[in-house]
DNA sequence: ATCAAACTTAGCCATATCGCTAAGTATCAC
DNA sequence: GTGATACTTAGCGATATGGCTAAGTTTGAT
């Protein structure tokens, strides 16, 4: 299997820019080409190239290159692991024992259910 | 009440950098001084104040200033509304509805216990 | 009154980021 | 094969980031 080690360091700095939370968002609702991708942002194609690379780099995206169009979708596992540790955080600051035996439970039911 | 509106560009760029999450961290076990703060660090005072303004204006930290020494804390709050968001997307790119479903039992039990 | 402690401000340097345009390369349609 | 389509690469400029040192300022202790 590919090795999956998601980086925060890249994956909060890609989520810190809107265009590419923006875009992101737009791949939720399905794998898209890059063209398409860039048509509602207003940019020019090498700088939505780059927002692209940054979301790849950090995992966040996966990309497929067919004949001439590049398909790009979301990899909601780094989203995953990007949740835990802001739910791990989260459960620590509050300090409260219902927060944390939530995301322990949590946690089991990926185990369960998140793994392919 | 205080306008609480999280800027989440402001909060993912701030949480893009290890040192600022190690504070972060570190201010989950309990407020401390920012020289406290600075000493794990092995970084320069001005330097770490600096990644504590960029913390507060994300709204991660509160401090305030007591004599010479100014004590920093977490805000949850913030945190919580981050991990929310990325809970959103997460439930959308995973396009499950128990996810989803899981997400709004969440909302509603924040909203019994999260209020002050 | 003096001195140390704990920030705080000002400013410098190196690198990274976000936007662009111009000029490639590689399909696909005809 | 000609041309259009869909990226891709190269490189520029403005601004932001993350580190530093040096020189304040404000308190607390003596």
């Amino acid at each position: 299997m590919a090795k999956f080690d998601p980086d925060l360091n890249l994956i909060f700095q890609a989520l810190s820019d809107p265009t590419r939370r923006a875009m992101l968002a737009r791949l939720g609702k399905g794998a898209v080409p890059v063209s398409e991708l860039a048509r509602p942002t207003g940019l020019a194609l090498p700088t939505v190239m780059r927002h692209l690379s940054v979301l790849e780099e950090a995992q966040l995206i996966a990309t497929e290159k067919t004949g001439r169009t590049r398909l790009c979708r979301a990899r909601p596992d780094t989203l995953a692991a990007t949740a835990d540790w802001l739910e791990e955080q989260r459960a620590i600051w509050e300090g409260r024992a219902d927060r944390l035996e939530a995301y322990v439970m949590k946690l089991m039911e990926q185990g369960d259910a998140g793994k392919s």
